[in-house]
DNA sequence: TTAGTAAACAAACGTTTGTTAGTTTATCGG
DNA sequence: CCGATAAACTAACAAACGTTTGTTTACTAA
């Protein structure tokens, strides 16, 4: 078995150009880079993709694609509303770090996304955040949760989370587990002490 | 008095790269986009600026100072760490709304900046997480926070006063006090309701 | 062996990029 | 009114961009 000829080479361009694109951005990276990085010329890729937008987009659809899926599943559960914003915070930490760089990618660069594609992309997300701010309302309402502003919520999580993709390095003092921990210590229980 | 002359045009062109940068990101906003922005030809421009660098390079430098400086007031006064704590939190969120454009642009497209305004960049931003860093280590020794690790805290208030710029606008539900109050009180309290 | 095909290539395409050069216009001090 | 100067303009530059074209290579199926 000689993997040269099968060997899914479209998958390798994505996963090259998602490393690429967090590094250097989507406009800072060129196709003559990314070819380089996959060992092939750029016309080349051309047999394996679309255009360079088309590979913007599949990054960003994948990601989203898990981030809606998987808030399904945890709404789906019958756990209190503490533990199904735990698995959510959980849910992130996890996919920036097995998939860090498309999962940057669609944080950072889907802005680049052409019509149609950047108005979907925009819907997905509003309704991800939609179902992740319905969860903070009826918790509150549950009375698990403190009154705060719903928005500042969602969005202090959302952001607080987004930082380990600069800074999570496997090698770390924090393995993912301890990191998980003293994330949603963080957020759930904040700073100060009672 | 006629402002046709004199009137600052480096500045205004400094202002609407900003914009423009924070808006298209550096690779995508050209130099003839940031041009028409300012009302004359992109050619016309280097009679004010040097180069597209230069001007990445002031919009970051002026933001990393204004931090830097601001911390150092801080770290003066005489008041608990919980106090400086909240203070720093409500500077990033002060300085986002006032400033929103050229903290973004020092946030994400520092990047782009060319050896060695880049180095010098990334250190005076660890210098700034240093000071911060150790501030939330003396509230630990102090017996104010809890004993969560330094690091994770850190970045969990750097990143969660982010999304502000994303989501702030003038004439928003909330004014920016009440959001500066919501953001300390998720930060320094949490979400869960003891 | 041969025909078909997937996937590589080199070369060139038309744009757009940041930037420079040379020139013209407008304002102000004398 | 005149000369100086700041700041605008037009035109052009080389380089880099994403992409297309036409061709060659190498493997597979009949």
């Amino acid at each position: 078995m000689i993997p040269t000829r099968k060997a899914n080479k479209r998958q390798l361009i994505l996963d090259e150009a998602a490393k690429l694109f967090k590094q250097k951005g989507f406009g800072g990276a060129s196709m003559r880079d990314l070819a380089s990085e996959v060992g092939i010329e750029a016309a080349s890729m051309y047999n394996h993709i679309k255009s360079k937008d088309e590979i913007l987009e599949l990054i960003c659809f994948r990601v989203s694609g898990m981030y809606i899926s998987q808030l399904a599943e945890i709404e789906a559960t019958a756990a209190s509303y503490v533990e199904k914003i735990k698995a959510l915070i959980s849910l992130h930490i996890r996919l920036m770090i097995e998939d860090g760089a498309a999962v940057s990618v669609a944080n950072h660069d889907w802005k680049y996304l052409r019509e149609p594609a950047l108005t979907e992309f925009k819907n997905a997300r509003k309704q991800y955040e939609k179902g992740f701010a319905a969860l903070i309302e009826q918790g509150i309402a549950a009375g698990e949760f403190q009154p705060v502003n719903v928005s500042v919520a969602l969005f202090t999580i959302l952001s607080a989370v987004r930082w380990v993709e600069l800074w999570y390095r496997p090698g770390r003092e924090l393995s993912a587990e301890e990191l998980e921990a003293n994330i949603i210590t963080m957020l759930l229980t904040g700073l100060e002490k009672k």
